[in-house]
DNA sequence: AGGAAGATTAAGCGATGCTTACCCAGTCGC
DNA sequence: GCGACTGGGTAAGCATCGCTTAATCTTCCT
């Protein structure tokens, strides 16, 4: 029978993505891992990780077993909880994974409500950036993960995991107060002449964005690249350019100096979700309904 | 995280009853298991086995850690088969659990069938007794279990298994050549001088004759206790008794000697399953088809 | 060219877990 | 009643396993 300390290992490195980064998370030394990956190797007979230059890449056997490896830590993690239930203790723990700009409007006063009615559990919050993260959950390094698909973009599978969409969140189109177009709901196209501001090539508004001036036939210019919302709502502001927001990052912003109006011709909102595993232990669902709560009040 | 090796100790402890049988089956010796047990409940702080004059008995928080460990088991056996399947090999075992007189006359026509279809998958019987067997799918011990309900009894929980029907076999009354009741349908009621036989009290054939019997409101002598269908005919035959025969059974065993006759008001029918996990790997659909025909086949 | 990051190898040491040996408590059979 | 048997727990010793430290290798970057 294969190890689990040592599928650990395999797991720990594939998501850290290297033995030096998986070894610190693990307060090891990398030669501790380095070896017990080497072995599980040995006794499949076959490469899992191909060592590089800089950290490892798993191999598609490797994969595969990643894959497996995560359910059974998921595994050996229930069995933990649910015979120290068994046993009385009920000190418990959540674990939410969520997306930087999650993390300021939708999860706040979740945990908040929360952590007023559940006093005793423990609360963790980590950023995850989409579209990763569904194999923490599956380990059961997180209880909850919040991700999103901008238009453009696609879902990982969920496998074996539970998904559910608790918000649409519609992207606005944001304009320095004063500007020409900021009475109606203008296409791409009249905005040809434009500076852009949004997340640099592969982060998802940059992908929604790029992904909506082809299907209108429209080139755009990006002038400044961030991905923090306050940025971009900081420069529109001063007149330098102008871009997409979600809305429930405008309600929660201050309110001088820009105007939002609808972008018209193109899907533009932002779906949230909340990934867990099929049978959620018990502070899960209370945690997702105080999200969908929370995603009501941020849509007003 | 606990360890997977102690999870397994539990299982097989459970499984076999006693410390000293898990540590034989194991090719341990007993104070090795005992050990590991004792580390398991100190680390979780609670009892998981009384220690009894004769084997061990699961406490309550044995029994919930016992399912956990088994799907542990379970998910790090196809771990394992997954990365050797992902790294080329295909060296490929079939374990099927069967019930005593499924071995007669369900499985061997299967097993045939499936042995000259996949001879390189190495095929292996073992005796399980309704209503058990299930942890043994589970955990990955057997990759097919078949089983039965009688009337008067109950399933029990999937628990995340998958179960299939594959034959309704009527039971018949099987009385001796020239018996008065043999032109018929005869009620309970009209046998009430007879000897019955059956198996002991708790055997499934018996549970179900004397819920019949009780639904009827008669009270049946039992004269006889075998769990043989094949002595049970050989009795009735040489005519010290009558007994309730499945028809598959009697379709495979020789026609001289005895009579059988359908028994009117009450169900009577075992309903045989075949049980396995969710996902199954690739022998396994194979087999449950050939079971499936040779279930077809078994009733004509 | 030199340094930094990441991985591997080799050697040593401590901890873990197994075995053997012994003890204890019921049960069975004479 | 008494001894043998079965099943479990405890203690001590020893081997293996896995981690650490130290050193080597390669590649990339300055």
């Amino acid at each position: 029978m294969l190890d689990a300390n040592r599928l650990r290992v395999l797991v720990e490195v594939a998501h850290a993505g290297s033995i030096a980064a998986a070894a610190e998370r693990m307060a090891f030394t990398p030669p501790a891992l380095s070896q017990q990956l080497t072995k599980l190797e040995n006794e499949l007979g076959c490469a899992l990780v191909e060592r590089g230059r800089t950290g490892v890449r798993l191999t598609a056997a490797g994969r595969v077993l990643l894959e497996h490896g995560e359910r059974v830590l998921g595994e050996l993690r229930d069995a933990e909880t649910a015979a120290r239930a068994a046993a009385g203790e009920t000190p418990q723990r959540l674990s939410v994974g969520a997306f930087a700009s999650a993390g300021k409007v939708l999860v706040p006063h979740a945990l908040a409500d929360f952590g007023r009615a559940h006093p005793h559990v423990r609360l963790t919050l980590s950023d995850v950036e989409p579209p990763g993260g569904y194999g923490l959950v599956t380990s059961g390094d997180l209880d909850l993960l919040i991700t999103h698909r901008y238009p453009g973009t696609s879902l990982p599978p969920v496998s074996g995991l539970h998904r559910e969409r608790v918000l649409v969140d519609p992207l606005l189109l944001v304009l320095p107060e004063g500007h020409p177009a900021a009475g109606g709901a203008p296409r791409l196209a009249d905005l040809a002449g434009e500076e852009w501001i949004c997340g640099a090539p592969g982060i998802s508004n940059r992908v929604a964005l790029e992904g909506a001036a082809e299907a209108e036939g429209v080139r755009l210019t990006v002038a400044y690249e961030t991905r923090d919302y306050e940025v971009t709502l900081a420069l529109i502001q001063v007149g330098v350019g102008i871009g997409l927001v979600p809305r429930t990052i405008l309600r929660a912003a201050p309110t001088t100096g820009w105007v939002a109006v609808p972008l018209a011709g193109v899907e533009t909102a932002r779906e949230v979700y909340v990934v867990h595993r099929s049978r959620p232990r018990s502070p899960v669902p209370a945690m997702v309904e105080m999200l969908r709560q929370s995603a009501r009040r941020a849509l007003g």
